[in-house]
RNA sequence: GGUUCCGUAGCUCAGUUGGAUAGAGCAACAGCCUUCUAAGCUGUGGGUCUUGGGUUCGAGUCCCAACGGAAUCACCA
């Protein structure tokens, strides 16, 4: 039970034995009590005038003095206007923090018994990832690992878009400028001669439109299944999958599935021809097959080309029919950016028109484009953030700032790479989970490598210097733990009161699938801890009890950050 | 033009089911390191929450309209 709730109960008590009116608990409304007023949370009693029948105050302070005179976990109040301020015993708030210490799956939520997918990544074998992609690794990361602390079990799955024209852009490309160039005899990555490939196709193509028939033939040579082309395929798709394998690592992101389109590209085929039975869709004159959404508000939708092949609507289809049946699932989720917000309408729409009841378990997770200070990203223009190029940058700030700081002085060379790794890698993180996912975000590169102010790497700090204060204790023999006489001080309920909320921020996010929200929470409790930090001395604390009581609360609130930060992908170092 | 989303400090962002005097960070300025890590803390300045209506005890939050911006509306994926 939280303190509002627990408060709400109360009231509801209060009310019925002042004014002999029935309320519901849910109807009460408990909030934490603004910073400027006395009081840990405070009821609006605005809604209960109508049971009291008097004055705003007057109905404040005679809930008020019921609630002190009757509960003795409520010990003070005071009103003003329509907002009663309680504040709460000692003995509260020591038992709070006491039951977060004994709780081991504190802000892990209880099974809900859903099995969800998680779609994201999803990248294309035709050039390396970049910026983008990076949130749309992060988010889906985060997700998941939100989902799953809310108490879902969470299926992460990748589709690879490993087939297609521009699939043969690249393999074109190679064959007729790269005097078989490979990334050991150019040393170059994987995925990067690949997108080079790419980039020199479209300036051939440019030059000589007439090629992008050869590419074509290429294609249906692939679809025939081609030797020649089969294997340069194989080829080349091997070296852009060695090439995400190494992004992936230095990203720690991982799958528990992954799809190849040319496994599935040609499922949902079936589908149609069930909707043309049931009457849902309709065929065309020239043999197209459509599903008319006008009465949605929508457009006609080209499910099948007149030539009888499918389009990417087909495909989607066919894969989210197959995948609920296959892993049983109770949700789907597709983490793909909002210039696809429409594609996913229909696809929800025209599943719900063949009779999945499932349809309405899609949730698309829309998230804008990132920006660049000088605007949208241009593969053309040169202005792609590349993604292994970034994450080497905040590697190398990191580095430079630690090494500026001296702290790491004594530390194996082998833990310091680490420890740089963790921190470049956690500001790019944090830096882009910390903002609302469906909000487009600007990227600006001088910005995202500050390590200071609401960043990953002060969150980092935070929790490094919690863990140097632990060990000190630890080498003075000094015991963390709550007695039953330990007194918080009010910045000590604070901290408590913020941890407190920590399991109803998870479920929050998890309802609105924001990460963002439990990257504010961690900020918000790392900001809280550093001001407690400045002025409330743990180690020279003479008295024992309160020393150990300390130690206790700030090893939670260490504990608290990294199930927080672990949500999000962040590691917290012990030492920086 | 249709649909969807967005508009909060100079910049980047928070702002719970509608609650009290709208908050952080960055940038600027002024302080705090013989004292648990200064990647920190404290203070100052900075706002017509795009605009105009409406709903009500109360609106940044809900409804309508206008203005501004973004995405999308392919026999592309």
């Amino acid at each position: 039970m939280t303190t509002e709730q627990f408060i709400a109960a109360k009231a509801v008590l209060a009310v019925k034995a002042l004014y002999g009116a029935d309320v519901e608990e849910g109807a009460m409304q408990v909030q934490v009590t603004r910073k400027d007023f006395e009081g840990d949370y405070t009821l609006v009693v605005f809604p209960l005038l109508r049971m009291s029948r008097q004055a705003p105050a007057a109905t404040a302070q005679a809930i008020g003095e019921w609630l002190v005179a009757n509960c003795p976990e409520i010990s003070s109040f005071n009103a003003v206007q329509g907002f009663l301020n309680l504040s709460l015993s000692n003995i509260w708030w020591r038992e709070s923090l006491e039951e977060v210490i004994a709780d081991k799956n504190f802000g892990i939520l209880p099974s809900t018994g859903r099995r969800v997918m998680v779609e994201f990544s999803s990248p294309n074998t035709n050039k390396p990832l970049h910026l983008g992609h990076i949130r749309n690794n992060l988010l889906g990361a985060g997700v998941s690992n939100l989902l799953k602390a809310a108490g879902d079990d969470v299926i992460k799955s990748t589709l690879v878009n490993d087939r297609g024209v521009h699939i043969c852009k690249s393999m074109y490309a190679w064959e007729k400028l790269f005097n078989g160039a490979t990334p050991e005899s150019t040393g170059i990555k994987g995925d990067h001669l690949v997108g080079d490939c790419y980039v020199a196709y479209a300036k051939m193509e440019k030059e000589h439109p007439e090629v992008i028939d050869d590419v074509h033939k290429m294609l249906i040579k692939w679809e025939e299944g081609d030797k020649h082309v089969r294997d340069l395929w194989a080829k080349m798709n091997g070296w852009v999958f060695d090439g995400f394998e190494q992004t992936y690592k230095a990203l720690g992101i991982t799958f528990d599935r992954t799809y190849y389109e040319h496994d599935t590209y040609l499922l949902g085929k079936e589908l149609v021809q069930k909707g043309l039975d049931m009457g849902v869709f309709v065929k065309d004159p020239d043999g197209s097959v459509w599903c008319d959404l006008t009465a949605d508000g929508l457009d006609r939708k080209l499910l099948l080309r007149s030539d009888g092949t499918s389009v990417y609507m087909t495909q989607d289809l066919g894969t989210a029919e197959r995948r609920f049946s296959e892993y049983k699932l109770d949700s789907h989720v597709y983490v793909v950016g909002d210039e696809q917000n429409y594609h996913f309408q229909v696809l929800k729409l025209v599943l719900k028109k063949l009779g999945f009841d499932w349809a309405d378990q899609i949730f698309h997770l829309s998230y804008g484009m990132v920006e660049l200070p000088e605007g949208k990203m241009k593969s053309r223009e040169g202005t792609v953030v590349d993604a292994d190029d970034l994450i080497e940058k905040m590697y190398q700030e990191a580095k430079a700032t630690s090494e500026e700081s001296g702290k790491l002085e004594g530390v194996p060379e082998e833990e310091k790479e680490k420890l740089y790794h963790m921190i470049g890698l956690g500001a790019l993180k944090y830096f882009i989970l910390k903002v609302d996912p469906k909000k487009k975000m600007l990227f600006n590169p001088k910005e995202s490598i500050d390590f200071n102010g609401n960043t990953g790497p002060f969150i980092q700090y935070t929790h490094a210097r919690i863990c140097s204060i632990l060990r000190k204790a630890a080498e003075a023999g000094a015991r963390a733990g709550v007695a039953a006489d330990a007194v918080l001080s009010p910045k000590e309920i604070r901290l408590v009161k913020l941890i407190a909320t920590y399991p109803q921020k998870v479920g929050e996010a998890a309802a609105a699938y924001s990460p963002a929200i439990i990257a504010n929470f961690a900020y918000d409790l790392a900001k809280e801890f550093n001001q407690y930090y400045h002025d409330t001395p743990v180690l020279k604390e003479p008295d024992a009890v309160l020393l150990s009581m300390r130690l206790a609360l700030i090893d939670t609130i260490a504990s608290v950050l990294r199930k927080a930060m672990g949500i999000l992908g962040v590691e917290l170092p012990e030492r920086m």
